[in-house]
DNA sequence: ACCTGAACACCGTTCAAGT
DNA sequence: ACCTGAACACCGTTCAAGT
């Protein structure tokens, strides 16, 4: 956050590890070009030599974060069978956007889609069609998973992904305002409260969620392999 | 687009159509208070007459797009068992966010959820219970279905979501230049174009697959029910 | 080669003022 | 009650100029 009094000159890498880590502390809506170029100790203008605008500063987060993700799945390639396979892949793809929670929501903005984003997708082709799968069953179970190959998804009860104040107060406010007016969103609320053997997590644990979801698919695209 | 060249007094329902329109035309991008304000034959600042400020305009839009579903989804309520019921609902609101390609981007991106969300998701829990499903099962599924449940999918490949030109000939560009360091994409891609017996869908119809992916998820949770 | 200052065309927004 | 003009604090960006 602070300027870093460095001498070498500016480069792209710098650039973009300083602004993922601002993105990263302040959310995207705080990324500025002037801001950014405040914490390298420069001048705005500056960055223009490095970078070509702020469309292709948003371009290069996306990319290194993409990359972040093929290179820690690369690292654990190993002789598995496809459903353990995808399964780490997804697993592994998820830890890396909860480093970066402005990810999803910029990746799915963006309107190019860099060449990682493809190769990433082509390996769990890859995976299916080694593991007996049709091109075709393949070609469903890749728009199946969604984003969650990518290791996100739409959460829309508490979008933390658009950078920003996590208005959290806000929100269980209205919800307990709510409550009557939605008797079986509170029942469930209640229910689960209950019956959580494990104090350390919250009523509505996302990680748990999140493996849920991704058996149920690959149980789903497993009867489907035919 | 045109300044309409209406008497009769600006109001916040006047105002959020003409946003929607404009949005739905011209892309989120360029919905701005001076373009909007425009759009109406008047001067940005009587918007705040109206509206709480940009956000509160937002709020409006997302507000407005829910509430098209909820009514959409009330008009053809019937006495259905849980899954076509599910089914039937997650398409209607697919044909709303079909009609509003901004919207799906913009509900993910708000910090408050507006109360017909909480609404919509209160009716699926609902239809679930009667269904015979445990308050835990239920969880499980909503988050199982995620944002398809309103009728959109993280479409990584071709995001038109974010508003603005949609660049496909880049996209295809790339994409045949990619060919060949992507084996695997590639041969499903031919493959998927081969087999294709209905020439008037595009190699990568994603109304099958939204249908595929939504069958795949009721299916694992009518198993999940125990 | 690398960085800067001044300036431009846009934003959203405030606030006092008009009718 | 409803709308406006001028002004402010921000954006991203261009371009000629500095070293």
């Amino acid at each position: 956050m602070g300027a870093k009094t460095s001498r070498e000159p500016l480069s792209r890498e710098r650039t973009l590890a300083a602004a993922i880590a601002l993105a990263d502390t302040a959310g995207l809506k705080a990324l500025t070009m002037r801001r950014l170029a405040a914490d390298l100790g420069v001048e705005a203008m500056s960055l223009y030599y490095h970078l070509p605008g702020k469309e292709g500063l948003l371009d290069g987060l996306v990319e290194t974060v993409i990359n972040e993700i093929n290179v820690e799945v690369k690292l654990a390639e190993t002789t598995e069978d496809w459903r353990t396979g995808l399964r780490r892949r997804f697993l592994a793809a998820r830890e890396i956007m909860l480093r970066h929670p402005w990810a999803p929501g910029l990746l799915s903005s963006r309107k190019t889609i860099p060449f990682g984003v493809y190769a990433y997708y082509d390996a769990i082709v890859g995976t299916l069609i080694s593991g007996g799968f049709s091109h075709q069953v393949a070609h469903r179970a890749l728009h199946a998973f969604g984003s969650l190959a990518l290791g996100f998804a739409q959460e829309v009860f508490s979008p933390a992904s658009a950078g920003g104040d996590t208005d959290v107060d806000a929100a269980e406010e209205d919800l307990s305002a709510m409550a009557e007016a939605l008797p079986h969103l509170t029942a469930m609320m209640a229910a689960e409260a209950h019956d959580a053997a494990d104090p350390t997590l919250g009523w509505c644990d996302s990680q748990v969620e999140f493996e849920f979801t991704i058996d149920l698919l690959l149980d789903g695209i497993a009867r489907a392999r035919g």
